[in-house]
This record gives C-alpha cells, structure tokens and sequence, in this order.
RNA sequence: GCCGCCGUGGUGGAAUUGGUAUACACAAGGGACUUAAAAUCCCUCGGUCGCAAGGCCUUGUCGGUUCGAGUCCGACCGGCGGCACCA
C-alpha cells in the first residue's frame, strides 16, 4: 500500500460523490428525516475564511451521523448573495455587481467542495438570483396586504460630504468608513416592517421558550424585545394657548407619580415646537433644542455623564393624582424614540432623573420608603398588635477626628445609632437631641442637617411585648464639645455609646434601616427599590406592587391613564438607498393619491376626552392609512353644555362635507345628532356608538348612577331633536350598540331602530363601549367600517404578483444621487411606470431591500429550490421543516435570528406553510440552534488583513489536506468557544490521520485476519463515546478518543481484528471522510462507507470486570485498589479499611465514618 | 453603568456533572535509527522538599457549605461578548 497522499485520495473521492449525487435528500423517502443547516455565506472577494469550515464541518459530521443512523437529511447550501461589497467594488471598478458576484460563488462553491462536505448541491439557491428574489419581494407583499410593511420617515445615516446614505456597518466610531467625516442623521421616506405589531411581538418573546437553543442568545433576543410592563399616563397642561393641551408619559413606576417633581420631553418633542412662541425662554430653549438635534450618536453616547437641559419656562404640567402643577424641561436624555417620548421625572427614584434634578436644583420627594422586616428574634409575632412609630436617628459626628456616635446594645449583639421615637408636636431635631442626651449624655451639638430620607421597618419590640412599625429618618449634628450629663441607669444597662470612625460605620451598624440612612447621607442616591408608599395621600403605606395597581386603576377610572406595555424593539428599517438587492415592489400613483379622502371626527361623551377609551387607537389607525382625523376635546365635559358643544363643533366646520364620518359615542351621539340636524349639507356616514337618546328617563338614570350627576345630562338633551334632518344629512348611518350597557337602557336602541334608517350592530358584552367597565381600548370593528378589511394607503399600490420579478435593471453607474435616493432613481426607463390601479403614469419605489429580506427565509426555498409556481410547495414544507440544527455564528443572535423567526411565523400565519403542520410543530423556524466559537489568529487576535494573521484554507488543504484540516479544526476545542488557530497543533492530526493509514500497511495479518472472533472491548468504548459525543457536539473529545484509540491499537495491534478497523472506520467517516472511504474501498468493499449504517455497540461489553477504587482518609487520596466491578460495598469497605497504607494512616485511629461510593471510592473519615 | 459568559501546566485543552485534577495533543528536553537532516520510534515533562520510598502545595484571589469542591454558595480581582440615558 502506498504513502498516504491526501491530495489524490481526496480529489477522487469529491468526484466520485459529486458524480453520483450521493447526499441528495430525497422528497419522497419514507425514512424519518432531519434538517441540518448552515448559515449560508456572502460570496464576498477573499473567499472562504477559516472560520466557515468549521460550522460547516460541525453540521457535516451531524448530517453524516445522522445518515448513517437510518435518517434522511436534507443538508443544503446557497450563497447570501446581495450586499454592500459588491456594490463598492462597482463603484470603484465599474463592474457589474452580479459579475462579481457569480465569480465569488464559483471561488467559494469551489472551496466549500475542497473540504469534502455532504451538501445537496442540487438545492443550492443563491438570493440575488431572480427567481429565487421574485418570492422575496412576493414575501414584501404579502407583509404589505397584512399591514406589517409601511411607509414613515426614518433617519439613515448620512455622510454630509460624500451625500450619500451610509449602512451601519460603513459608520466606525460616528464617522464615515469612506472620508471620515462625522455622521449625521438625514430623514427620509422608508419602509419599515412592522416587527412590533401586536400580533407577533409577544410571540417572538414567549416561544424562545420553546426552542434549544443557548441559554445566551435567547436573553439577547429578549434584552432586545425589551419588553416593561407600566403606565400611560396622561398629564394636562396649563396653559391654554397651546395646542398641545396634553402630554402624555410612560412609567414603569407609577406607583411613584407623587414624586414626579417635574415633565423631561425630548428635544424632538412636538411640544416643543408648539410651546417655542410663548415660553419666557424662548432664544434660550432655541439654543439648546438646535444643539442637542444637531449632536450626532457619537456626543450623545459621549456625554452619557453630563445631563443638560433647558426648562420651558412659563409653561405648567398638573400631576393628575393631586393637581399639582410641575414645570416642563426639554432635556436630550429623554428619547423621541423610546415611549412616548416624554416621562415624568422622579428624581428620587430615577437614577436619571436624580442626576438631573441635583444639576439643575429641582426638589426630590421621597415618596417610596425603602422596607426592612427584620427576622430571628425580633421577628414579628402574630398573637401581638402592631404600633407604628415615627423614629429619628441622631447621627453626632466628632469634627476633631470624624468619628461617629454609635450605640453598643447589651443584651444583643447590635450597633446602631442613637435612636428614639418622635413625640406628638415634636420636631425632629428637638427629638434627636433629646434622646442624644437620654442615652449618651452628649449635650453640647450643633445642628447640621437633616437627612431627608425615611426607611421603614418591623419588628418586634420585646421590652414593651408589642410589634412595631418604625418610620424613621436621622439628624446629623457636629459635636461641640465632650459635656455630658449623667445617664440614667436604665439606659447604662441597655446599651453604651461607642465612637466609630467613618469609614467603618457601614461595617459597624448592624441595622440594615440605619445603613440605608447613613448610605444615603454619605452619598444621596435614588432609590430604585420597592418599597412603601409614603407622602402619596391615601396610597401611603402601600407596597410598591399593591401601589402600582391602585394608581392605575384611579387613573383608568379618571380616564388620565392606563396599564401600557412598552418594547425596546423599534420596526425593522426594510429599505436601502442600493442598487444590488432586492427591488420593493410598489408603484407610487399621484393620481391615485389626488383622490379625496375621508374626514373623520370623533366626538367623546360625559366626563371623557378625546384621548380616552378608544378614540385615540382609532386615530391612530386612521392617520396611519392617510386620513385627516379630529378628536376634539369637548369642553367642561363633566358638566356638559349643549349650546357650549355645538359652538365647539360649528368651529370645525370646514372639516364637514360629503366625505365626512362623524362618530359620536354616547353623550357624543346625541351631540352629533343635535348638529346634523342644525345643518343644510349632507355628510358622507354617522356612526353612533351607544348614544344617549332625548328618549332617557333621566329620574331612572339617576336612581341607576347615584354618583353620575343626571341634571346636566337632562339639561343637554332637552331641546327639540329632529331626527328626520339628521337622516336627511347623512348619507348613512350605522350604530353600534351592547347587550349590557349599564347607561343605555335595551330599549333606547329599539327606539332608534324605529326613529332612524341604518345599519343596527349589537356586539354583545361591551358593557357601554368605555374604560369603566373593561378595557375598550381598541374597536376594531368600526375602523374595518371606515377603511375596510385590509386597508391599503392611498396611491402606494403594489405590483401584481403575475408580475414578478420586478427585475433590478442593468445599469452602468451605480453612484448614488446625492439626494439620498438610490442609484435606481436615475434610471428613468425603469422608474416610469403604468400604475397596477388605475393605469395613469406612475412612478417605482426606487429603495432595495436589506440583506436580511433574502436570508431570513432561505431555509424555506431549500425544501423545493426549482419551484417557478409557489414559495415552496407545501408538501414538500411538511417533508422538511422544521430546520432541526441550525448552526452558525453568535453574530446573527439578534438580528438574523429574531427576523427568520418574525417572516416565518408570519408565513405560517398566511399558511404558506400548511395550518395543519404549524398545529402539530408549532411555527419556530428553528428547533436547536448551535453556534460556533470564533477562530482567532494565532497571536490570539481577530483574524483580519490589517493584522496579517489570516490563515488560507486553500493553502492548508493542500499542506494537510481537507481531512486534516477538518479533524483540527474540530479538535481545537470546544465547539462554541473561541479559539486561537495553530498550525503547529494541526501537525498532532496529520499524524493521527497517517497513523491510521499505516496501521493497514504495518499490520496486514490482522487487518486481513477473518472475523472469527469478537470485536474488542475497546472498540465498543470507542462507539459508545464517539455516538455520546457527536450528539452532544463535543467533537473535541471525540477526536481525542480516536487518538487514545489508535494508541491502544498501536500498543497491542494483535488484540485488534479486521472487524474492529471496520468499526473505527465507520465511526471515523463524518470526521475525515475521504480517508475513509479510500480505506473502506481498499479493504473491498464495493459500496460508499457513507451508506454503512452507524455501528452499534453492546453495553454489557463495556463494563470493565476490574475497576480501580480510591480510598480516601479527610479527603485526601491515600491508596488505591484494583478490584472486580460488581464489588459490593461491605466488601469494599472492608478492603479498604484492611489496606496496609490506610493502617498506617489511621495509626490506631478508630474510623467516624465510612464512605462508599459505588465504582469510584471509600471516603475515611477520622 | 446594566445583563450574560469565562479564568486549569510553557500552549490548545480534558475531567463520567460533587468523587484519583492536568486525559488527548502541541511545544520543550533527553535518547534510538541515520554519514547527516527530515520522518519515525522510546523516555521525561504543574510546583516544591527528598538519594529514595514518599510528603507537602496547586484549577485567578479570599472565605463558606461538604467526608470530599476545578465543579455548589458569597465577596473581590482580571478577561471576553452584548446593550448602553429604554423612563
């Protein structure tokens, strides 16, 4: 047999599998299948780095098992195959993207293929190709039907000298990759994708619970959803010549809002501008507002530590809970772009906040105390009462040396400080001085501040036999000079006082209430804690949770608030101004958009406001798809005034015409009847939503609601209604109403039914349509009236569908415009277009899609790659899915991962993927997930060119050889930990591999002998350790096995048969594959090694009959025993206790205890 | 700052999940073969004391739990990754 050449051996073994397509994954196979995946490479320049081979070969070796175990594996590759690259080489050289592009695939096709790995070549999809693009833009529009994909100005990253938008990755350190010019930020129309809709974003976070994937990542997805749990709070403002009459917060802390000392909005913050005319500061704010926009990332995350801001001055919050008013500041630690942007400050328990308001010297109110309940003997007694006490702490600090006055507790082992309760009347200070005396005589102090900061806590007082409530705060006095009076004897007996210097106070004092005290003297900070409302009027004595619900629900009931959960995660920017990606498949029509749209006015009942119940949803929505939307907020609604009403509307006259919607819901629909009737010109619709009626017996209403004032409502509707004008001035009515309407009485809407042509809708349950009773914050059913089922914004109409691919056209620059468009705006022929609605001239969206568009459902279209009728047919989905491991680098935790998840729970949602089969295996794309660590250079560095320590895989494939290279890359150690690359330790493989080799040239006899006898019982270790370790993806391990095996074999290479290389054979294939199979070849066999099925192993053969036992005496190793295995434990036991060496260690001792541990040890304790 | 991960010989790393710490490999040193080198093979290889038998110490540092800790708990030191004013 020859010298082992790996080059020779490893060429003919590729071909012969390319040849006869030996991993083709068949769609019609009846063997349980299995889905392994590789994040699929950008074909970029440099070609493969060292890094891809060794996912590649990680997934290799788990396909390859899991063939040989009898499954069917659909183990493909493709090329990611848009990007940025290619389009800056373009520029530069004037090459065409895709020409680049192609002749990176070939170089790394052909790279991938020198490692020898297991892909179905023939499912190979490449996303710039366009018919595998034609169902990325299909995807687009589907999302578009749905309402996930939208249209909003978004700021990209601009470089202001090369005019041209700059991805993420071309911004190093705030400046520009290309110039280095500092960025700036530009808006401009783009789409968005709507990843935060509420259909999915709980779904994203709670089904990472369903899948294996690392512990890690899954937290980074969640960190990144960043989902708290809070309050919308809706503050008024006070001055009434703004427009902006409200503004509105959210708070995790709304248990806190009595502390809210002052408003923060972000400087991008619409108050602002409308507040600029009548602040007193106006050039001031000016100032501050153009600065703070005008800082790019880089000074904004610079100046994390300095907080600045400029106060709106003249211009009032009032805090709902009490009616206090607070000033407003604009301030650039507040973000436009997280909440509402705007929040209400508690400095006291805001670590922002707090920062701000020292700088800036706005009041901190305590309104949380933090609560201590102490334990063991002071621990609370059920059968006692409880007091509360309001307890002063005397601090007396000597100016000499900086001591502090402690006091040492007799019978217990305490230190605190002097401390005492407060008398009615009495002051702080007078208290703190007056038990300074009582318990340590000091008389002599001067005052020096006090601590404004209380702490509560329980315990239970045994000298009085009562539980009690302490409530205390501290005065710190300077010591004047050492008089001291005489201490009663009582107070001798209970504790003395003892000097303790400062730094060692937080040491000393034992109580954790008093270190609190003292911590936030030393260092005033907020506190973040829970704890228990104080100085909140009634909430005081509330914990924070109890606190939290109550402040809600007085605030839902006020209808200045609600429960609010709020995300970190923003939508996903689905546009790039590129040319080399994925064209958006829309048409912009301005004769489309020139077509009237619908005005809706929305006019609230009794009590309410136009932010309330369900209004503001609506008009959220409808401003959304492009129409105007008024919600007025009628005035003095809480003693609601007809005539006062009507003024009101009749100065929005001009939004009245024949497009007009008006809704009126409740006190709001009899007012929006009593002004349709006063009018000559007909409206498009009325919808009435539980409206009152001149109907109402108002002597019942108010027998119904004692609490709800009926006079005025009595009052409103006493002027004549005519009901045939209100017909008359609409084209149509439609009503809402309820079952269970606690203010409408069942016959109301009878009546109306009588009284007025419409439409009648009863939806049961819905109590009177307000927050008071449930929680009507949406109502969809009257927005699906207005704008239909699936609304689409006007004049932005997608492509048909029979029309895609809307191919990228061939161009010969790829400059971009300088406007920040893409390059394809300049490409008339291609933007000017027909529009797919109404055939009039129209223009292309020219953005691309980011590079994510094309990869987040690749592993979709490996299942049916030809497919030219669907994305993938649906049988051939339930063949394949879900992806079983998929495996790649840490770097696409986040991004990659969350939106593969988002597209494909959104394509089983549109059942691309069948109903019946998201039923049985949910609808996460991917089951278990595996990252490779990062291979570093062998300095111990990230490879890069700068560095010069890249390593070639195609240099180390022809020195080594694809096997080698594999073997090391998998030996280098665990599978996802980083680690440095070595040449030198890849030389430790090649031997084994040669070592191999030779084992048949050096021991024919044996390899030939015929297989009479059994396999060695090494050889079944070896399986049962190789089987453990590829499953568990400890391929280091495994490798190390094969080595100690091999080393075994050379020891002692008679005691090794034909049967038993065979075996190693096998289990060697997923590793080094070629190698195998030439040996396999030579030993005769006719058939590829990978069709072998995974040799077995027999685990009564493994155990071994002798095994070493340890004895130890205190947990040191003393001796050690060969014994049988099946020793039982008295045996044991007896063994170890007769051992010569543990006699002599136990030197006469008697033995306390005796431990077995069956197979491992006899633990001696003496 | 917050969240997560990690720290074992000269180096990459192993340790049956609380049970003989340093497997396997690289490097280094010594030897065999050879005119020589490469390749290959054999021996040594955590520190320290000892002629030896053997003892003592050792998994970033300190402390704790346990018969027994690299592994569990607490504090600290150092490194890596993510987020970064997220109200």
């Amino acid at each position: 047999m020859d010298r082992y050449d790996h080059q020779s051996i490893e060429k003919k073994w590729q071909e012969r599998w390319a040849k006869e397509k030996s991993f083709h994954a068949s769609d019609t196979s009846r063997r349980e299948k299995k889905y392994i995946l590789d994040m699929f490479p950008y074909p970029s320049a440099e070609g493969l780095h060292v890094g891809h081979p060794e996912g590649y070969t990680a997934s290799d070796i788990y396909s390859r098992y899991l063939r040989m175990k009898g499954f069917e594996v659909l183990h493909p590759m493709g090329f990611d195959a848009f990007g940025l690259p290619a389009e800056n080489y373009a520029l530069k050289t004037g090459t065409h993207p895709a020409v680049t592009t192609a002749k990176n695939i070939e170089n790394m096709r052909r790279q991938i293929q020198s490692l020898g790995f297991s892909y179905d070549w023939d499912r190979e999809v490449i996303t710039s190709d366009p018919k595998y693009y034609r169902w990325t833009q299909w995807i687009f529009l589907k999302l578009f039907e749905h309402g996930l994909a939208y249209e909003a100005d978004a700021p990209i990253n601009w470089c202001p000298k090369d005019k041209t938008g700059l991805a993420n990755e071309e911004v190093i350190d705030g400046k520009c990759e290309r110039c280095g010019t500092p960025v700036t930020k530009k808006k401009i129309k783009q789409w968005l994708v709507k990843i935060t809709d509420e259909r999915y974003i709980e779904r994203l976070l709670n089904d990472l619970d369903k899948v294996d994937w690392p512990e890690n990542i899954k937290l980074l997805q969640k960190n990144w959803i960043g989902k708290s749990e809070g309050a919308e709070i809706v503050f008024k403002i006070q001055n009434p010549k703004l427009q902006t009459r409200e503004l509105t917060v959210f708070t995790t802390r709304p248990d806190t809002i009595f502390g809210a000392t002052y408003m923060v909005v972000a400087p991008e913050h619409p108050l602002v501008q409308d507040a600029l005319s009548m602040v007193e500061n106006k050039s001031e704010v000016e100032k501050y507002i153009h600065s703070a926009v005008n800082k790019s990332d880089l000074e904004r995350t610079d100046l994390v530590k300095v907080k600045t801001g400029v106060e709106l001055k003249g211009i009032k919050a009032i805090r709902p809970v009490d009616g206090q008013e607070i000033p407003i500041w604009a301030a650039d630690y507040v973000l436009m772009s997280y909440g509402t942007g705007a929040i209400m400050a508690v400095p006291a328990h805001d670590q922002r906040d707090f920062e701000f308001a020292k700088k800036y010297s706005l009041p901190v109110k305590q309104v949380m105390a933090p609560f201590f309940q102490n334990t063991e003997d002071l621990k609370l007694r059920s059968d006692k009462p409880m007091v509360r006490r309001k307890l002063v702490y005397g601090i007396v600090r000597n100016p000499k040396n900086n001591d502090v006055l402690c006091l040492r507790w007799k019978k217990y082992d305490w230190v605190s400080f002097v401390v005492g309760g407060v008398e009615d009347g009495e002051d702080l200070i007078t208290a703190a001085k007056r038990e300074i005396a009582e318990e340590t005589g000091y008389i002599n102090l001067k005052f020096v501040e006090e601590i404004n900061w209380q702490t509560h806590f329980t315990f239970f007082a045994k000298h009085k036999n009562e539980n009690r409530y302490g409530m205390a705060s501290g005065v710190v006095f300077d010591l004047v000079d050492e008089t001291r009076h005489q201490i009663h004897n009582e107070e001798k007996e209970k504790h003395e006082p003892v000097w303790v210097s400062e730094h060692k106070v937080l040491d000393a004092v034992t109580h954790l209430n008093a270190k609190e005290i003292w911590q936030y003297y030393v260092k005033p900070a907020a506190f973040i804690g829970e704890g228990v409302a104080i100085n909140s009027g009634e909430y005081d004595g509330l914990t924070t949770v109890q606190c939290k619900k109550k402040i809600i629900a007085r605030l839902e009931k006020d209808g200045r608030g609600r429960f609010k959960v709020q995300y970190k995660l923003r939508d996903w920017l689905f546009s790039r101004q590129r040319y080399w990606g994925e064209p958006i498949p829309i048409v912009h029509c301005e004769h489309c958009r020139k077509q009237k749209k619908e005005t809706i006015v929305i006019i609230h009942g009794t009590g309410s406001n136009g932010k309330a119940n369900w209004y503001d949803w609506l008009a959220t929505k409808l401003r959304e798809l492009g129409h105007q939307v008024i919600v007025p907020d009628m005035p003095d609604s809480k003693q609601p005034d007809r005539e006062q009403w009507l003024t009101a509307l009749e100065t929005l006259k001009n939004a009245f015409d024949e497009h007009t919607i008006l809704i009126g819901h409740s006190l709001g629909g009899i007012a929006a009847m009593y002004f349709l009737a006063s009018r000559k010109k007909k409206i498009k619709k009325l919808i009435l939503v539980a409206p009152t009626s001149t109907e109402m017996d108002w002597t019942e209403f108010q027998k119904q609601h004692p609490d709800n004032p009926a006079a005025w409502q009595r009052k409103f509707h006493e002027a004549e209604l005519r009901y045939a004008d209100v017909q008359k001035n609409t084209e149509k009515i439609s009503y809402y109403y309820s079952d269970n309407d606690a203010y409408i009485p069942a016959e109301i809407p009878e009546w109306y039914k009588k009284k007025l042509r419409g439409d009648y809708h009863l939806l049961p349950g819905r109590n009177h349509f307000s927050l008071k009773n449930g929680h009507a914050y949406t109502f969809p059913e009257v927005l699906e009236e207005i704008v239909g089922k699936n609304p689409l914004p006007v004049g932005v109409n997608p492509v048909h569908e029979k029309d895609l691919p809307v191919e990228l056209p061939n161009v010969k620059k790829y400059e971009p415009t300088g406007t920040g468009e893409s390059p394809l705006a300049s490409i008339e022929k291609w933007v000017n277009v027909k529009c797919p609605k109404c055939g009039k001239p129209a223009k292309r969206e020219t953005n691309t899609m980011p590079q994510w568009a094309g990869s987040n459902w690749y592993f979709l279209r490996y299942c049916d790659p030809k497919n030219d009728k669907k994305l993938a047919d649906p049988k051939k989905l339930e063949k394949w899915l879900p992806v079983d491991m998929y495996i790649g680098g840490a770097e696409h935790a986040v991004l990659h991962l969350l939106y593969a998840r988002f597209i494909y729970k959104f394509l089983c949602d549109i059942e691309v993927v069948p109903k019946s089969f998201v039923k049985k295996h949910g609808d996460e794309p991917f089951t278990k997930l595996k990252n490779q660590g990062l291979i570093l250079g062998e300095d111990g560095q990230k490879m890069s060119k700068s560095r010069g320590n890249v390593i070639n895989p195609d240099e180390v494939i022809k020195k080594f050889g694809a096997d080698t290279m594999r073997m090391y890359e998998m030996f280098m150690g665990p599978f996802e930990d980083a680690k440095p690359w070595s040449t030198q330790g890849m030389i430790g493989v090649k031997r084994f591999l040669e070592r191999v080799w030779n084992v048949f040239v050096d021991q024919p006899a044996q390899v030939s002998a015929p297989a009479m006898a059994t396999m060695n019982k090494r050889t079944h270790q070896l399986v049962k350790k190789i089987t453990v370790d590829i499953e568990q993806f400890k391929f280091n391990t495994a490798v190390s096995e094969y080595m100690k095996y091999t080393n075994a074999v050379a020891e002692a290479p008679a005691e090794f048969l034909k049967q038993d290389f065979e075996v190693l054979l096998r289990l060697l294939s997923p590793f080094a594959p070629h190698l195998s199979e030439e040996l396999w070849e030579q030993l005769g066999h006719k058939e590829s090694i990978s069709k072998e099925p995974w040799p077995s192993f027999d685990p009564k053969l493994i155990v071994e009959d002798e095994i070493t036992i340890v004895v130890q005496i205190n947990g040191k190793v003393r001796d050690q025993m060969k014994v049988a295995s099946d020793i039982s434990e008295d045996e044991a036991k007896k063994l170890a206790l007769s051992s010569e060496k543990v006699l002599k260690w136990l030197d006469g001792k008697q033995p306390k205890k005796v431990i077995y541990i069956k197979g491992r040890l006899v633990s001696i304790v003496v």
